[in-house]
DNA sequence: ACTACGCCCCGCGAATACCC
DNA sequence: GGGTATTCGCGGGGCGTAGT
């Protein structure tokens, strides 16, 4: 029996659906189920076809989602891949070569595919609850790859730290910084990290937390950022026209790699051609199978 | 016309301040 | 002390503008 959208959407809106890596397997199994035959249409981007958007029947609104990369999104057939191999292949992680393309392909979709069920479904809730969307859409990003952090033996949570701010040998106040990943191996913090759907306006936020979060606790933890796309959805000229803009800022990413300080590893999901291709950004960013298959690794000591 | 960038909007929820 | 109001930081869509 095929759940309805009505349902999916109920069970996206609520982050207590969502405590375990096998809730976003289920639900992610029950969206593509749905999306195989209850969709009115799916429109292909026109600036880059690769790009998709889901439009909803009347029960979602006839609402388009966001756009989705159909090189890296599963359909209902894929999504038996996932539930059968992805967990398997995850917990291998550490031991997969850089050159074993499908078992860094199978990690890097399945991630893609499970967070943008979430995303897609949401999607279809009635405009005015949009906001709402986005926050859960980005609350469950951040915990699902806390999740598959943890499924790799990693102390990994999230939380505030309050680093002393000290003037002339006394502690004037405390600032705040909240967390998305603390990362522990034998107890003390080896790494810390930003996830985040799409980089977008908030880029610069993640280099400067390095940079005074070190200086004010006199360390030098690395810092990483982990995110899923920075691509959104484009209307054009004509209307019923969709294409896909870039959301990320190249210019901002180098300055501050260059001028501030790197950070010490930045993950994408689907990762923009740019990346690959530019001299400066290809060397710092990488696929998230990077992340889970070596740069975890190297945090320990 | 397109890209890069700056900025705003609305809303959520955790942390904090406030009040009885 | 416990409950309630307010503050604060954040998430993500999308628009305006300047430069090419």
């Amino acid at each position: 029996m095929r759940t309805s959208l009505k349902k999916l959407v109920a069970i996206a809106s609520d982050k207590n659906n969502f405590t375990s890596i096998s809730d976003y397997l289920d639900f992610c199994g029950r969206f593509l189920e749905f999306a195989a035959r209850g969709l009115q249409a799916v429109i292909i981007s026109q600036n880059e076809s690769q790009y998709c958007f889901y439009q909803y029947k009347n029960d979602g609104h006839f609402n388009v989602t966001r756009p989705i990369n159909s090189h890296l999104m599963y359909d209902a057939a894929g999504s038996r891949v996932i539930k059968s191999g992805f967990l398997k292949t995850l917990r291998q992680a550490r031991d997969i070569p850089v050159d074993d393309a499908k078992s860094r392909q199978l990690i890097r979709n399945s991630i893609y595919t499970l967070q943008q069920s979430i995303g897609a479904a949401l999607d279809a809730l009635p405009a005015g609850k949009s906001n709402n969307a986005r926050k859960i859409n980005g609350d469950l990003f951040e915990r699902l790859i806390r999740l598959l952090v943890v499924e790799l033996g990693v102390d990994c949570e999230s939380g505030v730290i309050r680093a002393p701010v000290v003037v002339d040998g006394e502690e004037l106040f405390r600032m705040s910084y909240q967390h998305d990943l603390i990362i522990r191996f034998q107890g003390g913090v080896k790494a810390i990290g930003s996830v985040k759907t799409s980089s977008k306006d908030r880029l610069d936020k993640i280099f400067m937390d390095k940079f005074l979060y070190n200086r004010l606790a006199e360390t030098d933890i690395p810092h990483i950022a982990v995110f899923l796309n920075d691509v959104q959805r484009k209307k054009t000229r004509q209307e019923n026209n969709f294409g896909v803009s870039a959301t990320f800022l190249p210019g901002h990413f180098k300055g501050y790699t260059v001028k501030l300080n790197p950070l010490d590893g930045v993950y994408y999901c689907d990762i923009r051609p740019n990346m690959r291709t530019d001299s400066i950004l290809k060397s710092h960013i990488h696929t998230i199978d990077h992340l889970f298959c070596t740069d975890l690794w190297s945090f320990q000591q």
